[in-house]
DNA sequence: TTGCTATTCCAAACAAACATGGAATAGAGT
DNA sequence: ACTCTATTCCATGTTTGTTTGGAATAGCAA
């Protein structure tokens, strides 16, 4: 085999991982995924996808590296293959918001769109630094609005979980006095932009933390597992 | 516009960077651009491809913002569009050679393949940090066996320019007495390799530096362009 | 064993990406 | 104006990916 033929066949090998994160449905799937473990089932149904069609992706996914599989009897569990994946998914959507503006429209669209785009809104959002400071003060309260089974895949340390839905009905379990920081999955997740909207809404001092889970997960900060409060 | 159809858009417009990334040749080409500017023809010739065809994949990466261009005479120059690319492409190969033992394997055919597997090659390479302390001493020769005009569009400061093809019949430039080390485009560029081999046949002492040119920007060392020896 | 469930495999229809050669364009030189 | 060159655009055939529904598999529970 020459050394063209080698060099080839290299380059087609790394290709396949850009091959993986080529398609939106499977970039979805890796978006979820960076969550926690997921079965199959469930994955195709939050995507919107045939359960034959999900399960392709995922071969996919897993041929390229991306994820792994559990079995716990007849379910499988996929998860992300690790930290470098959710790094390489993190710094391809940078990239992509940065760099192509129909990308950064369609970002804005969908965090912003429909509702009124409150231009103060990103300043007041949190760093990562200031909301370790300020959670150890006491002066906030961190609010996970995930659903509850991305809270006990993992979450910020002292965070209380009320999945956006439920929100509304269970205010009364947030100190009506006191600043809330909410926070979900990541830079392009919409349920912290919502949460923080009804909780102005209904008179509460309500922050978003910049970015979520995912980059506080990269940039390697505590994170606590489990159901508990 | 529905909720779930702008999710659906954003996904899809964050995959086309995936796209992008999906196919060997443009790789290839990405590989190439990281080393400075070139013209289409250029990138056609050194990568197998036709102008057509390779103006074509070019497209394809200007699309996802990944190249820019730049207008000269009748010329027209690609190069990357920053170093975040660099730094995804980078991230790209990590996971690809660390998470799919069939990258890595074609990788390692590709450095070592047709030449025999030095085992304790690996371990005789110099970090670069390394590298800038010796260098610093005068210690060691730095050389650079890339083309001449990747070397003029940024080098590491001091190395001398001596590309393979020619380093037989310019032996004599190098100081016999001193330890030499050689260095490429990157982690997955095949010269220094051979340069090394070359260099132990003529009863040279010489190394590989740990990757190459790519990785020496992403660490946002100092680089030197120009021709200047 | 039989039935039940979650997942994967398979085949077929459909859609998208790729390579190629020739025509069109745009800039520079004469 | 014409010519030359570098690049892009276009139409083509070919290959590769995607979706779908149904069949096959593997594990669990009677």
């Amino acid at each position: 085999m020459g050394d063209r033929q080698r060099k080839k066949e290299l380059f087609n090998q790394l290709a396949r991982v850009g091959k993986a994160l080529g398609n939106g449905k499977r970039l979805e799937l890796v978006d979820l995924l960076a969550q926690g473990e997921r079965s199959v089932e469930h994955l195709a149904v939050v995507a919107g996808l045939g359960l034959s069609t999900a399960s392709a992706h995922l071969q996919v996914l897993k041929q390229a590296g991306l994820v792994n599989t559990r079995k716990d009897g007849t379910r499988i569990f996929y998860t992300l293959a690790g930290l470098d994946v959710a790094g390489l998914y993190e710094q391809l959507r940078n990239v992509a918001v940065d760099r192509m503006a129909e990308a950064e429209r369609a970002r804005d669209d969908y965090l912003h769109g429909g509702r009124a785009p409150v231009p103060e809104a990103q300043e007041q959002e949190l760093s990562r630094e200031d909301l370790l400071a300020r959670a150890a003060d006491g002066a906030v309260t961190v609010l996970d609005v995930r659903p509850a089974e991305e809270f006990a895949a993992g979450h910020i340390p002292g965070a209380v979980s009320i999945p956006l839905e439920k929100l509304q009905q269970r205010l009364d379990e947030l100190p009506p006095d006191q600043q809330v920081v909410a926070y979900c999955r990541g830079a392009c997740c919409v349920l912290a932009y919502e949460a923080v909207e009804l909780l102005h809404a209904h008179g509460r001092q309500a922050r978003r933390l910049q970015d979520g889970m995912l980059e506080w997960r990269l940039a390697e900060l505590p994170v606590t597992t489990g159901h508990a409060a």
